[in-house]
DNA sequence: CCTACCGATCGGTAGG
DNA sequence: CCTACCGATCGGTAGG
């Protein structure tokens, strides 16, 4: 992420600018591997050679070090994923499209530990907190905005208007979701073969009679 | 679970097995919950009420504690799905069974956390570790179960033989994985719901034609 | 960004 | 099952 730098810039950016950045970009890579819990100031400080309080300084909480990965990992995920797969034609197109732009990201790699989302999903599924708050209200959006793109399908007569959007939804859902988890459980890509297929087989079910 | 003792059993369970047993049921709840990361001995203790060190000569090291937590569990599970889902008719009725002994288990909240596996499969989805190893296995034995049963169904006649199996245990397994955590996280029935019209949606479509 | 430190907790051990 | 302890690491602070 822009290794070159004009050497002449005027107002390039500062060390620390960078350093915080690096430092996100290592807890982002941690966390979607071993969970936001195993993300400790120590160890990270330690990965980056950097000291424990100089990494300290730049967030002043662990808490906000979270947040601030979080909000990362939110901005990877719009730019690999929300931003190519809305960029199709809007109904079945941008549905189609936010798919296969999904498990095109699991395929990647672009987080080593598979969907950073999908691993806070399961760590932060207990109602407390407001990190779990937080990212509650990420997954009712995602889901909210699925269910728009059905409703926006069936009145453009792409998908049978018969079909309930939110069942529709989980079904779309649901096989990105296992085939995120099993590609990185057993490093094997015919999982998300068996993802691709599914999502094909659910949108040729509700195609319009 | 077993709450009551008869005083004058000859050989009744000694205490220092009470305990254990005591110990393993805390931490299957804990870990449900936070994971296995956060399963520590010293909070463990606590919540029962023990010494550390008491609580610690139990198990010797900590990754007998998770590996104990991790078989209890198992027993669990296979109590509570894989047994009443197996006592359908052999094919069809044992796929549907197992679905809905599945959605049960998360329904009624067995584990506090969702599906303790579903948990586990979140955290050691990297490649690293005996533990890991050991839950991988898991989850192909399970998928291979599932596979099992659709081709003796195809056999049977209860679903169409140009069906893939792994195909059709992915599209299964899905919708159960997401229910699981959809419901934890929202705390909302409706997920469930979602799940077993899902799983139904799935089977008509590969009636035998 | 650093050194130097704090109290708390970690997994684990000695010895009973 | 206990008390008493070990070295390491935790999040965080003081002061520069």
């Amino acid at each position: 992420m822009g290794e070159l730098e004009s050497p002449a810039s005027p107002r390039r950016r500062s060390d620390g600018e960078q350093t915080h950045t690096a430092i996100l970009e290592t807890a982002m890579r941690i966390a979607s591997i071993e969970g936001l819990g195993s993300l400790t100031i120590g160890r990270l400080a330690k990965e980056l050679g950097i000291s424990k309080s100089g990494l300290f300084a730049h967030f002043k909480s662990k808490e906000r070090l979270q947040r601030e990965t979080i909000d990362a990992a939110r901005a990877v995920f719009e730019h690999e994923v929300l931003r190519p797969g809305m960029g199709h034609e809007p109904g079945l197109g941008q549905i189609e499209g936010l798919c296969e732009a999904y498990l095109s990201y699991v395929e990647r790699g672009v987080f080593p530990g598979g969907c950073f989302f999908a691993h806070m999903l399961a760590e932060f599924d207990a109602p407390e907190g407001p990190i779990h708050d937080e990212l509650e209200a990420d997954q009712r959006g995602w889901v909210g905005m699925l269910v728009q793109l059905i409703e926006t399908a069936q009145k453009q007569g792409e998908i049978d208007p018969a079909v309930e959007p939110r069942q529709l939804a989980f079904e779309l859902f649901a096989p990105l979701e296992l085939a995120n988890y099993l590609f990185t459980l057993h490093r094997d890509p015919s999982f998300v073969e068996h993802g691709r297929q599914a999502v094909a087989d659910t949108l040729a079910r509700v195609a319009p009679r």
